[in-house]
RNA sequence: GGCCCCGUGGCGGAAUGGUAGACGCAACGGACUUAAAAUCCGUAGGUCCGAAAGGGCCGUGUCCGUUCGAGUCGGACCGGGGCCA
């Protein structure tokens, strides 16, 4: 036979499946169901090594659910809108639609290369109008449930590039673009009401038990449930300031009353005050991210108002604006307490205020106590505080809140870090808020006759501002309501918002209604979802409030989007340059070769740098083609690397040994099966076995148990290995086995490997004489009878020693093991002719003999 | 600073509290070959004793503990990574 030729095979097959549309979803009401789905890709054009380990993982999931029976659907689409075509449109000039589509054919055709078992029928691209309509639907009904609102608020604004900025593109106060100091802008936005859910997505984060703990705490830190009080300090100017504190048990350790530069009555007093004007502007310089504020230099400026302590009214505090204290966090305004809160200290030193510790450790002297340049945050009891002095923290937060509560100054709140996702985008490629601005009627949806709101197809990107906002035309438009002059909404949905209901799409992409609520239900929650961990937070947050959006709009009747969850690692690549540090030049891996564990310049003597390994990043060069690769090696072998030796969860290592290793593989298991000689005819049944045809029928079965547990619970590596095992039983049992066993055991390694290389699986399958596809085989049964043995081995241990071992029947009773034990030669020699005073045995596993 | 995860051969990694290192990569020895590639067979944690068969001791980052028995459970520490500050 003729070496396995993977550039002939794979193809043929691929086009094998797509003629017998293997792959195409039907609605199997008898099976179960199971929903795989992986993380739609952006489509820029390539696929990388990252997408490829990913949808490996789910199309071997997918199918191995498929030949056990289940119902799967497994569909794959394009998350279509977004700012590379924006750019390349800017930049380039090109077509941000023609560019999308011209990506998005190049990236399937890439992706099919491996040879995914994709209902392709499903496809579509979040760009589709007919996509982004059902979006916009979508987006009334939320706002005709509340879901949705409109408010001004702050937003990074590029002064140059005439856009907003996320948080995480202001770099040190500057636009990552244009290097322009960034200002905040006070801006009309949309908002979803995903603060309404704040509590119920934390409390369900305990349902979702098949997500990965580490997520399911991100998320909860995200959230940021903390309890506290509102309650209202008596200011010099007559009027009253309600301040948030978690530490209301601290409240004699106040020593200023802080608002943040946003706060009203800060505004307030700007208007009369050039200097504290100034000093709001500069604190808007730094932006509006967390970490910029949390890391800026603490600064203050004092108000010259005062605050009355709520419980001394001869007590005055002093208030401050001060640039660390968050208008969207709590009321905007708090008490400070140096002594207890790093912040408050870093300010408190600076402007020289006093610190007072109100809370120290148990057994500790008050007077003794000294804070220095660290706040005390622990527990211990309280001093210097009155009617409090002696409690621990929890009663003194318990005693200020009732005193509070009876005086009528405050309540006992909730608060939460999460807050309402701005949805708005001043961009032209996304999905235009379908919203409509009347100089009468105010804002009116667009009706759903009138949707969907088109993008139109001349938008000039080379325009100051947003293309969709300076278009001549496109936002003048009748109001629905009154039928005079109105303007369109011309802002886009952040991105975001197209991924987080793609999945509910997909149960039926080729409705009219935005969700066939019967093929929803049926087929949601995505049972198993595949994904980086990049998305921890936001998307997969966003999805979850979108669920619960559409639930209450009565688009779905599920809780929660993805009921199980696996976050895969990256594919990283070692690194090589010329020379160490600055000097060094980086170097592809095509650049390079490798002699005697030594890295050198291709075909030259030239020694180089090999470095560590390293995200695959086109920066260091470390990066190879999917494309390169499984045109050398073939898909299956590419699929199998990436399933093989490393936890999935874990960053795996590309290098070209593993992948000629993989390949070699590949070549072995055709050969074992196109060469195997002596085979009965397809259909044989499998007699009485004995011998090394016994050992093999073990092998056999003991492989179908393991990598059925294996596959199952996502262990893709273990799977390998025990494929590994029974490729080198068969190996091992040479030629003169029955026919019929032997075919049993090639039969059943072919469908094994069938999930991890279908295209080889295909071609052995028909190599074994079938005519059906290994893809509509079902999946072997391990018969319990093989898995069990009758003899086991098992150590014999003197006091915790390996000593020898005994070869027993597993059944076999405690004295008769206890005998064999002490008889061992070992043993007897570790004895030295002492008794034993104990004998531990635990059947099936170990002796253990206590001298 | 807090919380979480991870430290096992040259490398990736296995191991329900029960024979540590399965399986793979790289390496080495042998067979086949004019030769190479490919393939097949075999060796392999360290160390000491022995001609060999075999055996002793040490060994899962370090130390301590629980247990008949610890890579696995608990505590402290060291190192690496992540999240939040």
């Amino acid at each position: 036979m003729a070496r396995y030729n993977a550039k002939e095979s794979e193809p043929r097959w691929q086009a094998e499946w797509e003629r017998r549309q293997t792959f195409v979803t039907r609605e199997e009401p008898g099976k179960p169901k199971a929903y795989v789905l992986e993380m739609f890709p952006y489509p820029s054009g390539r696929i990388h090594m990252g997408h490829v380990r990913n949808y490996t993982m789910g199309d071997c999931l997918a199918r191995f659910r498929r030949a056990q029976g289940f119902n799967v659907l497994h569909p794959m689409g394009w998350d279509a809108f977004g700012l590379p075509a924006e750019n390349a449109a800017r930049d380039k000039g090109v077509d941000p639609r023609g560019w999308t589509y011209d990506n998005i054919k190049a990236m399937r055709r890439e992706l099919k290369l491996i040879g995914l078992a994709i209902d392709w029928s499903r496809e579509f691209a979040t760009c589709d109008v007919e996509y982004y309509a059902k979006q916009q639907k979508l987006f009334t009904d939320f706002y005709r449930n509340d879901l949705v609102y409109r408010r001004e608020a702050d937003v990074n604004w590029d002064p140059v590039d005439h856009t907003v900025l996320a948080n995480e593109q202001v770099i040190d106060g500057r636009g990552w673009r244009s290097g322009a100091l960034v200002e905040r802008k006070k801006l009309s936005q949309w908002f979803f009401k995903i603060t309404d859910y704040s509590e119920d997505l934390l409390a369900a984060l305990d349902t979702l038990d098949r997500w990965p703990e580490k997520v399911r705490l991100m998320q909860k830190n995200w959230i940021g449930r903390s309890e506290g009080m509102r309650f209202t300090f008596d200011l010099s100017n007559g009027e009253r300031l309600e301040v948030f504190s978690t530490r209301p048990d601290t409240l004699f350790g106040a020593s200023f009353v802080a608002l943040s530069p946003d706060h009203p009555l800060t505004e307030q007093l700007a208007k009369s005050d050039p200097k504290l004007q100034a000093f709001v502007e500069e604190c808007r310089r730094v932006g509006t991210a967390e970490e910029a504020i949390e890391t800026a230099p603490k600064m203050g400026f004092d108000t010259g108002l005062t605050a009355q302590h709520p419980f001394d009214a001869s007590w005055k505090l002093p208030v401050m604006v001060a640039n660390f204290v968050l208008m969207g966090y709590g009321t905007g305004a708090i008490f400070g307490c140096p002594a207890h809160d790093q912040r408050d200290l870093d300010f408190a030193r600076k402007y020289s205020l006093p610190v007072l510790p109100v809370v120290v450790p148990e057994g500790t002297d008050p007077k003794a106590f000294d804070v220095g340049n660290e706040a005390y945050t622990g527990p211990g009891k309280l001093a210097n505080s009155r009617f409090l002095d002696g409690m621990d923290v929890d009663a003194a937060k318990a005693a200020v809140a009732k005193r509070l509560e009876d005086e009528g100054r405050g309540t006992r709140t909730v608060n939460y870090r999460l807050r309402d996702w701005l949805a708005s985008r001043q961009r032209a490629w996304g999905c235009p808020v379908p919203m409509i601005h009347c100089p009468k009627c105010g804002v009116v949806p667009v009706p759903d006759a009138d949707l969907p709101v088109a993008l139109p197809d001349d938008l000039d990107f080379s325009v100051q501002g947003s293309p969709l906002d300076k278009h001549p035309t496109w936002k003048h438009v009748k109001c629905p309501t009154c039928g005079g002059d109105a303007v369109r909404d011309t802002d886009t949905l952040d991105t975001f918002v197209d991924s987080a209901w793609y999945f509910v799409r997909f149960c039926d992409p080729f409705t009219s209604d935005p969700v066939n609520r019967e093929a929803a239900n049926r087929w949601l929650p995505v049972d198993q979802y595949i994904g980086g961990i990049e998305h921890a937070i936001l998307h997969l947050l966003y999805a979850r409030f979108f669920v619960r959006g559409m639930k209450k709009c009565g688009y779905v009747n599920v809780d929660e989007p993805f009921a199980g969850l696996f976050t895969q690692g990256m594919v990283c690549h070692e690194t090589y340059r010329t020379a160490e540090g600055a000097n060094g030049v980086w170097l592809e891996p095509s650049e390079i070769e490798k002699r005697g564990g030594k890295g050198y310049l291709k075909g030259s003597d030239q020694e180089i740098v090999v470095g560590p390994s390293e995200k695959m990043s086109k920066s260091k060069k470390n990066v190879v083609a999917p494309e390169v690769i499984i045109d050398i090696f073939g898909a299956d072998a590419v699929r199998w690397f990436m399933l093989s030796d490393t936890p999935p969860e874990r960053d795996i290592d590309w290098s070209e040994e593993g992948a000629e290793g993989c390949w070699r593989f590949v070549q072995r298991i055709w050969r074992q099966v196109s060469e195997a000689e002596g085979l009965a005819k397809p259909g044989t049944a499998v007699g009485e076995a004995a011998g090394t045809a016994l050992d093999l029928r073990r092998a056999t079965h003991r492989a179908i148990a393991a990598v059925t547990e294996d596959l199952a619970a996502l262990r893709f590596n273990r799977a390998v290995a025990r494929i590994y095992e029974l490729s080198n039983a068969v190996q091992g049992a040479g030629t003169d086995v029955d026919g019929a066993v032997k075919r049993e055991a090639l039969e059943t390694l072919v469908k094994l490997i069938a999930p991890m290389m279908p295209h080889l699986a295909e071609s052995c399958w028909e190599a074994l004489g079938h005519t059906s596809l290994v893809a509509e085989a079902p999946w072997p049964r391990a018969e319990a009878a093989l898995l069990a043995v009758d003899a086991i081995t098992i150590a014999v241990q003197v006091n915790g020693k390996r000593r020898g071992e005994i070869t027993i029947a597993p059944d076999a009773d405690e004295a008769t093991v206890r005998e064999a034990a002490l008889a061992t030669e070992g043993v007897v020699r570790a004895l030295e002719g002492k008794a034993p005073k104990k004998v531990i045995v635990v059947p099936k596993r170990i002796v253990n003999i206590v001298a």
